[in-house]
DNA sequence: TTTTTTTACGCAATCGTTCCCGACATCGAT
DNA sequence: ATCGATGTCGGGAACGATTGCGTAAAAAAA
């Protein structure tokens, strides 16, 4: 099948005009006289004219399209994040191409050779778990492409870098649960090699710190693939409760790690707040229907797209290397709900 | 900034050759000696040679890319099933431009517009709960751009049409009701223009004549935005609240509708499924989770994005216009869990 | 009227790649 | 020695749009 569009040609023909003459007139060049302008605007407008990005694309070197590489769509967070991007993105006249890791390196490696390979003019990134080599996205961005890193950051190239703040956020949750009463606290964590998971474990200890409670290392469970595979979090958990001291309250530090924290309760017909309380890293906008209904720390995932397909946009249209980068931090909104009650006070409403 | 590619030229001058010779050389051509071949071959490998996409686009008079427009993105089925369709257009070397209607009339066209003046090969469409008039999708297929219709399917064009089986799941969830001693079932709809929407009422409808009951017209509540506004659903809901004789069971027949449903009920400190059952047309992952867990009829939303996307590639790629098209339709699977237990049933597990 | 300026448009190159031709060298056959 | 066949390669047009430059005709200045 083929879909034939319009060309000038075709408007120059017709009109007995030159391309170069309809180019400038559609352009509103001061070159062209007002009749001929008039002529060839209605004429295109007629026929619906749509000059072909693919053409313009090969003569300015620029496909005015940016590329997103996130985890997986399907995650709250990231589909809120992607709602900013393409707000702002389209907004510019860009277009948006995304991509799944899907907390797989393979597939972040494809996936960004796959978008450098399509011309994208820049591209907006959020590593996978199990990234911890990061010359796929440094040689790119050493060759020219720009980058903006949001969400999962990374040390390896100095650009623009898009955050919540994932240690007041830490801070706060765990601050709530000891405020709450709990004495044991242990903290789910998403892989070690994420910038989030080493942000929201200081910020956790912070807290423990200054409401002078112990740190203790046996309370801090990693699941390598986010919680992706219920398995590890199963595991994770299954450490948790063989300790002689086991904890009365979780942190859960991350999407899939809350929820399927959750599915192991109540597998194992743990009550959460009677058994195990919990506060979680979660986008997730049915936390209100969860039983019991959850507290947790939600990030400004739109705001976060929004701010970043910004500098992205920004460095791709600047015409001089921007140097002077920053890490911008959005505030992170603790909200609480039944899920890190503790038993002995009074239910909440 | 500026991001400089290796061209055909460039190895051309480096090796003394001419641009076609390089080009043929790298296309395997007969007509180019061995030794030439494998000089060029191994030259563009050493310097990463990759070939322009833009200029074989403007070439081919294609761009291997495929749009996709969808209700919203942070749905479980629209996420599900664009997995489903980035997997097979991946593997066929397109790429996929995603973009969001948010049930909006208005997005929907300047979307399809969007897409089409970004020279896609073809598109997937599920239209918006506000689409009443298909021209913009009927305009450009009648030009020969391919459509494939998804899930919300329209009667505009004639195309291949790939949907869940709505019929069979809405009359399953039906029964389920009845069979489990629910007498009146009342059906939360989405818009009435919505092909979903009308064979979800009629597998309601069906499922309530073959148990000899009556379908009342009163227990008919649509949703024009489909649920996604939280104060039409509780518009719906009171109005079915306000009837003399109330209904015992919903039948939910949207994601959002469910999810607000439940809301509603909580804000109503209304029972689920004691005070009113309910088992919704659902493709939530954590439909476990809630408090009840919810029962679901839930569609192949992977399976069915990649059939039509197939389908897609398979018109896009076909040589001659394709006139016998097909709806494929795909089993829903029910999950029945407590949300439409009976009060006076003994609970289930 | 002649010269200069302005107006309004066309020609052709360009972007990266493919592909139709044409060109040459080599070789075997006559 | 001449001819056609074959094997290798280069020239150049094409895809759609933009743009520097050249230029004819019209208008203005001389």
């Amino acid at each position: 099948m083929k879909f034939e569009a319009v060309t000038i040609k075709d408007i120059a023909k017709v009109l007995g005009l030159s391309t170069s003459t309809v180019s400038r007139a559609l352009r509103d060049s001061y070159e062209i006289s007002e009749e001929t302008k008039q002529l060839v605007l209605n004429y295109a407008k007629e026929i619906n004219y749509r000059p072909n990005p693919i053409a313009l694309s090969l003569k300015e070197k620029r496909s005015r399209s940016i590329g997103v590489i996130v985890s997986e769509i399907a995650n709250s967070f990231f589909s809120q994040a992607i709602n900013g991007i393409e707000s702002i993105a389209n907004s510019k006249g860009y277009n948006v191409i995304i991509t799944q890791s899907l907390e797989n390196y393979e597939r972040e490696v494809n996936n960004m050779q796959f978008l450098s390979s399509r011309s994208i003019d820049g591209c907006l990134i959020s590593v996978s778990t199990e990234t911890k080599d990061f010359s796929h996205i440094s040689d790119l961005y050493n060759k020219g492409l720009p980058i903006v890193c949001f969400d999962r950051i990374i040390d390896g190239i100095d650009t623009y870098k898009v955050i919540a703040d994932n240690f007041q956020g830490a801070y706060d949750a765990t601050t709530h649960l000891i405020k709450n009463g709990f004495k044991r606290i242990a903290i789910l964590s998403n892989s070690e090699y994420l910038s989030i998971t080493k942000e929201r474990l200081a910020g956790y200890k912070k807290a423990l710190e200054d409401n002078k409670m112990k740190v203790d290392e046996s309370l801090f469970q990693q699941c390598y693939h986010g919680g992706m595979i219920y398995e590890e979090v199963e595991q994770a958990m299954n450490n948790l409760m063989q300790l002689k001291h086991k904890p009365d309250a979780v942190f859960a530090s991350a999407d899939k790690l809350t929820t399927n924290f959750m599915r192991y309760c109540k597998s194992k017909q743990i009550h959460i707040p009677k058994d195990i309380a919990v506060i979680g890293f979660s986008n997730l906008d049915l936390t209100d229907l969860l039983s019991p209904s959850l507290s947790v720390v939600r990030q400004p995932a739109f705001e976060m797209g929004k701010v970043a397909a910004d500098l992205l946009i920004k460095m791709i249209e600047s015409k001089r290397p921007i140097t002077d980068f920053s890490n911008i931090v959005l505030p992170a909104e603790i909200f609480e709900r039944e899920s890190s009650v503790h038993p002995k006070t009074k239910k909440a409403a």
